[in-house]
Order: C-alpha cells, then sequence, then structure tokens
DNA sequence: CTGAAAGCGCTAACAA
DNA sequence: TTGTTAGCGCTTTCAG
C-alpha cells in the first residue's frame, strides 16, 4: 500500500503539503493541489487508519452490544444504531453476548481494547454489572448497565398504555405475561401493568382480576404460558392477556389456535415493542411501540458528548392497535 | 490513559520489557514480570489499538455488509459471522446498504478506510458491480459481488429440491414467486425450481402447468402476488406455491388465510431460508434451510487465507417439511 | 504558502 | 535476560 511518503515523492511536495490538501486544508496553491491530487489518484493512495488514529487520538468507531442481534428489536436497534453512527461518521463493532453475563464482560474488554469513541450496551447482566475500570463512556440502551446512563423506553409507563386499554375494551379478567424476574425491564413493564390496571380501574369502574405468570421473553415460553392461562374453562380464563413481548404475544397466538380460542373474538393479545413480526401473524398485534430510532440518536449523542452528564433518557411508549385486541366478549362493538 | 512508558517508568524497566510481558514473551524473570504486571494493573494500562495496529501492521477486524441487518436471514448471517470472527480473535465492523448501491458503495469505502483484515459482503449491487482498488480480500456471501469469490447456499440446487417436494405430493398446477430479477440469486432459485421440476416430471409422471409471478423477497411482495395467484377460481388456481423466500410465503400464507383457502389443505406453501419466522405462522411453513454458520465460518477462513484460492463455494441447502405443505387437494393421505 | 521535523504508543531488532 | 532505539504512517507545530 502505498503512504503518505509516496504520494509526497510523486507529487515532488512534502508530506505536510499531502497532508494538508487530505485534511481539505484551504491553504494549498492550486498548482500543488492539483499535483498531490493526480499523485493520489495514480497510487491509489488511502490514508492509513491506524495512523491516523494514533496521532489524532480521537476514535470513529462506537461498541455496540446485544444480547443477540436475531431478536427483531436489538437487529432494529443495531440498525438504527449504524445509521446514526454513520451520521456521524462513526462506525459501529458488533458483538454478541448470547445473553451470557460472562461472555458479555469479555466482549465488553475486547470492545474496550479496541478504544472506541464509546460503547453501546443492552446487558444481559443488568444490575449485576459493576462498573467498569475505564474512562471509554458507557450507555445502557432499553435496560440498565450497573451505573451508567441508560437510554431506553418508559417500560412502566408504557405498560400502562397495555393496562388502560384493555380495562376500556371491558376485559375484566386479565392475564400478564411477564418477563423475567432477573431483568429490571420485565419488572417495569409488570409493575407498569399493574399499576395501569389499577389507575384506569376507577376511571372505567372494572375491578380486574389479575393472573401473572412469569416467563422468559422468547416465542416458547409464551407457547408455555399460553397454555397454562388458556387451559382452563372458558368461564375462568382470561379475556384478555396482556406480554412483556411480542414473542410471548405470538406464542400465545400460536396456543390459542391450537386451542381454537378465536382472537380477538373471545380472547384479546397485547404485545410489547412492535417487532415487524407483531404485524406479520394472524391477527396483527396490538402492541406498545418503541421509539427505537429516537433511542439510538439518543445514544450516539450521549456517547459523543463524552457522557460528561451521565443522564438517563425515557422515551414514551406508543400504543398501536391492531387486530388482536377487542371488546371483551359479549359486549356489544 | 497511561501509556507503555508510563508503566515502565513506575515498574522501573524499560519499556521494552513491558512490551515482552505484554506479548507473553517468556523470557522475562519472574521478579520483573510480577513488577511489571503490578504497575499494568496500577495504571489500569490498556495497550493503545491503534499504536499496535500501525505498528504490526495486520488489522484484526472484519467488516460485514449487509442489505439490512433487520432481515432476519441477515440477522442470523451476523451472528454466525461475528461468532466465527470472535473465535479466531477478530471483530466485525458492521455496516448496512438499505439495499441501495449507491451507499454500499460508501460503505465500502468507508470499511475500506479502516483497513480491515478483509470484507464480507451481501451485495445489493450484485454483478453490476465492479472490482474494488484495493488489496484487501473481499468475499460475497449469500449472492456473487463482482469477480470477487462467493460463499453460498446452492440455489439452484436448493430449488430443485422443492419442486421435487411438490411434485412428491401430486402437485399438478403449481405457481412460483419469484425474486427480483434483478439479483443473481432470484434468478438461480428461479431456474432451480424450473429445471428440478422438469426432473422430477419423468420420476413422479407428473406434467406441472407452471406460474411465474415476480416480485420483491418481502412480506408485502408475497401478499400481492398471492393475491394473483390465488384470485381465480378454485379449479385454476395453483394447489402449490413455491417461492423465493420465507418473507413471500407467509406474505401468500396472509392472503390465502383472507381468501379462507386452507393452508395446507387447498393449497400448499413453502418458502426459502428457513428464518425463525417460518417456524412461528400457522401452520409452520415448509422451507429451504441454508447453511448459514457453514458459510459464515467459510467467509472468515476465506478472509483469513487472503483469499489466496478465490474459489467459490456452495453447499447444498435443506428441505425443511413442515406444516404448510400437504398432498394435492383430492388425493388420499 | 510550504518544508522540515517532532512525535502519537507501540513492537522488534540490535546491543549489552 | 534486559535496555535502547528505530521506525510504523500520519498530523501538526515551527520556521522560513
Amino acid at each position: 500500500m502505498a503512504t503518505i511518503k509516496d504520494v509526497a515523492t510523486l507529487a515532488g511536495v512534502s508530506v505536510g503539503t499531502v497532508s494538508r490538501v487530505l485534511a481539505k486544508n484551504d491553504t494549498v496553491k492550486p498548482k500543488l493541489l492539483a499535483k498531490v491530487e493526480a499523485a493520489v489518484k495514480e497510487l491509489r493512495y488511502k490514508p492509513n487508519a491506524a495512523a491516523r488514529a494514533l496521532r489524532k487520538n480521537k476514535p470513529d468507531i462506537v461498541g455496540l452490544i446485544v444480547p443477540d442481534i436475531t431478536n427483531p428489536f436489538f437487529s432494529q436497534l443495531a440498525k438504527h444504531v449504524e445509521m446514526a453512527a454513520a451520521a456521524k461518521g462513526l462506525s459501529v463493532m458488533l458483538a454478541n453476548t448470547h445473553d451470557d453475563p460472562q461472555y458479555e464482560k469479555q466482549q465488553i474488554e475486547t470492545l474496550l481494547d479496541r478504544s472506541p469513541l464509546g460503547i453501546l450496551i443492552v446487558s444481559a447482566s443488568e444490575d449485576q454489572a459493576e462498573n467498569l475500570d475505564t474512562d471509554i463512556p458507557i450507555v445502557a440502551i432499553d435496560r440498565t448497565y450497573a451505573d451508567y446512563p441508560s437510554i431506553a423506553t418508559d417500560h412502566e409507563e408504557s405498560a400502562e398504555l397495555a393496562a388502560r386499554h384493555l380495562l376500556e375494551l371491558g376485559h375484566k379478567r386479565i392475564g400478564y405475561a411477564a418477563g423475567p424476574q432477573g431483568t429490571q425491564v420485565a419488572r417495569s413493564r409488570e409493575s407498569g401493568f399493574l399499576s395501569g390496571l389499577k389507575k384506569a380501574s376507577k376511571e372505567f369502574n372494572i375491578v380486574p382480576e389479575i393472573n401473572i405468570l412469569r416467563g422468559a421473553f422468547d416465542f416458547e415460553s409464551g407457547e408455555e404460558l399460553g397454555r397454562i392461562f388458556l387451559g382452563g374453562s372458558e368461564a375462568d380464563r382470561p379475556t384478555a392477556i396482556a406480554t412483556a413481548s411480542d414473542q410471548q404475544a405470538i406464542g400465545i397466538l400460536r396456543t390459542a389456535r391450537d386451542l381454537r380460542i378465536d382472537v380477538p373474538g373471545a380472547l384479546t393479545i397485547v404485545g410489547f415493542d412492535d417487532t415487524p413480526l407483531a404485524a406479520l401473524v394472524t391477527p396483527r398485534i396490538t402492541t406498545i411501540k418503541q421509539s427505537i430510532s429516537k433511542m439510538a440518536n439518543a445514544a450516539i449523542d450521549a456517547i459523543m458528548q463524552s457522557g460528561d452528564k451521565a443522564t438517563d433518557i425515557r422515551y414514551p411508549g406508543q400504543l398501536i392497535i391492531r387486530g388482536s385486541s377487542g371488546p371483551v366478549p359479549g359486549r356489544q362493538k
């Protein structure tokens, strides 16, 4: 590979001059400028990123750590992070933790070794995590991570939206499929749902019977919980189930279909996340949408500000009403 | 940030010695080694990646360029690439092209500027692309890219599997939802399906009537094509439709459901890719599975060999039979 | 406006 | 076994 020296020699100028034209420093005479540009072209010269980084000591990559890029929510996040980063001239380094705190630690270390501008993390270890021994700014997305600033949807408030929606539709026997209790995000959604129920209870004059079941965020867990929720007689089982994730919701939908329970006729289902999947199944799932692009942009901004003011940011979720939710059976439309 | 010099000073040794212990060079006396390690710890010393890269001139990142990380197939690919890379001590840089050849070019350029070990690309521009002006090894995955070696599923042969499956089930009126003709991969799958039909035609003694419709790979396109395929009378419309992607298959499934056409009772649907989605919908979709992890590993290997022997690799696809395919209506099970 | 030269932090000879 | 030192390719003073 050609170096800046080669270019300088070929153009008959000094390396300083070449560097100047590369930096678009306008203090170079047109004549020399042309010569240099010609030389650059001829030698197919590409400045060496490592040398530049070393000299300027200003990294232009950000690390993104997610539990599993295969999860639609995270892949959307990755996409938006990449876009937000690209808009600022940053590149993103991707790492998966496979939901393993041990592996997560390792991934963070190797990422840190690359001395990035900062690290964005959707943690698998959440609050058990300890603060890192580094000056590189770290910001948590979607969940918390140790004491680092976190940017997320207001899970509590968002889950309230779902609760309110169900009561508004007249549902009384309500199920809630919660996420793993080890995660802050699952706990927030659950408590938010409960408090939402309480608040809306007065407004709609309904005292709901609530049944909470807990599992993982994934599809299989949804199926499983669904079987428990829907195993009872028609008079016993919930007429509406809210969940902590779209995957759970879809799992429950499957179970409902297996049991020949009509959705939304006999059962209303509400998801969380608004993953693309939610709009693909039949019926399309009513869910809570998170502002992924806003979070991504805020995260990049936070990193670029070197995380000077380490403030948490919360974005409201948005209720997206689709085909999977309807009025309680027996009530006129 | 502390430098190697600081460590050397604190430990009372030379930078060379520090460098040696960092390199795990065993020619350092235990006494000094201990001192150095203590100093490293105390100063929280982290070697500077840029300086190291500059000096060694051996990059340890690979670039991965995909049209859209949000596409389940690509996110799975990204996951496996990341894993394969991590196993070799490499990190991966992610870039999306949003299916835009213009943007793709740009992404490649910025990636190239980071002088990675190599670049893995699932191209959006495919064969229209020109070879790049660089020595950095590039390998195409899933599709071709200019003249670079490509690692992919044998789309032709895999599509034949689908064709054979349909004929084996006794289907005669067959639809094929092809992908965009601008992509090699879509063309291969289509021609493979056709030739598979021809081959199996003798074996099963069926002369199929084939109807080909073309669209994008996505879900919406599937719905649209589905409406055309299934718009005719029951006697006219196909009893089986194979597709170029799972998304198309799911789109068609949706249409079928809207039209109250039973799957697989009245219509068999076969997808392609075996994305997680395929197993989530009802009924689960029969599809062709690609060996993503094998491709990812082969790609990383190819990059690490500096692409000396630029050979294409093709992996066979695998027919995954699930609920969306059944015998032609009227035939006994 | 341009050239010369001093490093950025690190590794790898080469000496000692 | 350890210290010294010459760069890796680039940017950026500082002179001129």
